[in-house]
DNA sequence: CCGTCCGCACTTACATACAAGCCTTGTATG
DNA sequence: CATACAAGGCTTGTATGTAAGTGCGGACGG
């Protein structure tokens, strides 16, 4: 496909398209790229050319090249200068980082929850369960995950944090391209929906001890479940025993998924 | 001043001038205004025009504009679209969650790096702190800052997280701005180094809980020393009461400092 | 004197043009 | 046939041009 070649942009807009223009170009880029890699709709290895994103949706480069650097910064892309933009390949060592941060937020926000939360937190994460036990049942893959991202945000509010949901979703975007990988196996899920349970019982107990172990095995058992992914789908990982100093694993050629 | 009234740019650069040009402009213009942020160069509501930056490094507007957004993401600028983008003024909430980040990160690392550290970790955290007692010694300020933050970023070397320094010195430099302006107290400093040395021979015995109270300690006295600051310079700092969800604190004018 | 309105000077947001490096591939040569 | 080489097409990096929003300040009317 030559570049570019479609008609020059209208350089001024018809005004009966842009009701809100209150979101920048660069940040509806920035999310509609990050949910496509965290759903793995984009997949580990793919390419990204800032030219044809600018022709697909229908903005010019400088955008898409702003979008693709912040996606860099959270490593989920890499950019290789002059040579490509891949999707990042998921990296045991970005993994394990991630689940430690988020282990370590997480945990420590727990303690100032169970002293800090009330009855409408109790209520809200409740609701949030009984949602996504819906999504369960219905088998609707991304309503589950969307209530699980709920969850954990909504627990990280009721212990008065506000802004830190953005790091610790930061890490969990690592996380969650590995997980989307395991959905296949049902019965796994379902345990996930009663452990989140067993965190809200223990917190409305006020039950500091029993809440901490509950969010703690589960997400080590999240983590657990990545190592049994990484068998069965190795091209969509980055080579294990990788020098984090050195070159990061420059593809040789255009590393394929190409279409 | 008026914009731009510098001789337009050489498209061809002299080549005796570029020998590493290994890192992108890019990202020295984002570490030098990082560095001008954080070590209180440029103070909290100070502005940031990219026309004025671009001429000043003699750079196009492009990479100045991209280290910006950078700098935005990590709040340590405010960007007001079509309005001005200024230094971000210190903020409570923003200390007060940088405080517990680094808190829940830096005592889950501690945690590991008693068991996993060996001498040769050790050996490098005690060169540092002798780094730090000279710098002390000699009134260097920017040198005791520098070993300081050696000292944090070794100490999480320790634990076998390589990544997650990133994240910590993040938040750290919410924190930094602050304690810059508390410099003139003297006999704290001294705590500071004592408090590090209590961190490190606790760790040296593998006395998992000392270390542990010893860096809770000495991360807590850090932050306690930020609302003694804040009385003396209130108009470094954001509105106290501020609500998050609302627009964020837009200066009704140019905010002053200029020049 | 005071309020209102309008224009100007500044800003960032987005679009486009140009430069420079890398990989591929076709081609010529041994 | 194998190999060296050079050209071309792709990429991102940087520079510059254009659009559009905001607040200030002066002119103007009351």
């Amino acid at each position: 496909m030559a570049a570019q070649r479609r008609e020059p942009r209208k350089t001024r807009r018809v005004e009966a398209e842009a009701p809100r223009p209150r979101e920048s170009v660069r940040a509806r880029v920035h999310a509609l790229l990050r949910a496509r890699i965290t759903s793995l709709e984009l997949l580990p290895g793919a390419p990204l050319s800032e030219n044809e994103l600018a022709a697909e949706l229908d903005v010019s480069r400088t955008p898409v090249r702003e979008a693709l650097i912040l996606l860099g910064e959270e490593s989920l892309v890499d950019v290789f200068p002059k040579l490509g933009t891949f999707v990042s390949r998921i990296s045991v060592d970005a993994v394990l980082e991630a689940q430690f941060m988020r282990e370590a937020l997480e945990l420590a926000a727990l303690r100032e929850a169970v002293t800090k939360s009330g009855a409408p937190d109790i209520a809200a994460l409740r609701a949030i369960l009984d949602a996504q036990r819906d999504a369960l049942k219905a088998g609707d893959a991304d309503g589950f995950f969307e209530q699980d991202e709920a969850f954990h945000r909504r627990l990280m509010e009721a212990s008065g944090h506000r802004t830190l949901w953005r790091t610790v979703a930061t890490a969990k975007a690592h996380l969650d391209r590995a997980r989307r990988l395991s959905l296949p196996l049902p019965h796994r899920i379902e345990t996930l929906v009663d452990e989140h349970t067993a965190v809200v019982d223990a917190l409305e107990r006020r039950d500091a001890a029993r809440a901490e172990d509950a969010l703690r095995g589960h997400l080590q058992g999240v983590f657990d479940d990545i190592g049994t992914i990484r068998a069965s789908h190795p091209e969509l990982f980055a080579d294990p025993h990788e020098q984090p100093g050195s070159a990061p694993a420059r593809p040789r050629v255009h590393p394929g998924l190409r279409a």
